[in-house]
DNA sequence: ATATTTACTACGACAATCGTAGTACGACAG
DNA sequence: CTGTCGTACTACGATTGTCGTAGTAAATAT
């Protein structure tokens, strides 16, 4: 049963992670375990590169984040919430990946 | 006209070259053409990108250089040939791909 | 004669991921 | 009430493929 490295997904950390805040905010661990789920374990991504793509996303404007206000739910957690500009780079990443495997796809053999 | 770039790819030159030496030894030049065309333009891969993949995957040892000794058809060039441990590596990085555009395609909202 | 195409090499910068480590709070078992 | 497990992170340096810029030189076209 093989697994993918972020290495393979590299520049497509960001939109798996955008898409998972496209309908609500959400925080790291949670975002953690839902790659995994929709993966089907098959991707399971790194602490490291999760919240090291949180900054990165933040800084270029795609994410906001805040901190919960009532713990009433559990503990105290940073959530992130996409922005407008986000969502447009979102589907310009879309588009981008369906081009990227268009091409690849020219240079594989089944 | 969108074009994509080599890092967007990163990870997959390897296969896109190797593909390319499956049937025959080629070199720069001539590689780099050929993947300019099959994608229609759409991916155009950078000279340096190119010579530092030739020099890691021969240190890798997916692939064998060579030069040419008649220099009929051209000027002194370094050819590269695929070695039976770089069509391996080729077969097992088209299935890394399989699975990895089956993980990123859960993230992709059409 | 000169410009363009061909065929590279050198070298340092960059940026996303990774490895390792450590902190700290909460829940739950024994 | 104590320790372990799960949760929720942060810090920091290493790694590696790609990129930018630059330069060389032979062959071909104008």
């Amino acid at each position: 049963m093989p697994e993918i490295s972020s290495d393979v997904i590299r520049g497509y950390n960001d939109i798996i992670i955008l898409y998972l805040l496209l309908n609500e905010p959400s925080y790291g661990y949670e975002i953690s375990k839902q790659i995994r789920q929709l993966s089907q374990d098959k991707y399971i991504i790194k602490e490291t590169t999760l919240y090291s793509a949180f900054t990165r996303m933040e800084n270029n404007g795609f994410i906001e984040s805040f901190v919960n206000e009532d713990l009433a739910g559990g503990k105290k957690r940073t959530y992130y919430r996409i922005t407008p500009f986000g969502r447009e780079y979102y589907l310009a990443k879309c588009e981008e990946w369906t081009l990227t495997k268009e091409v690849i796809e020219k240079f594989i053999v089944y």
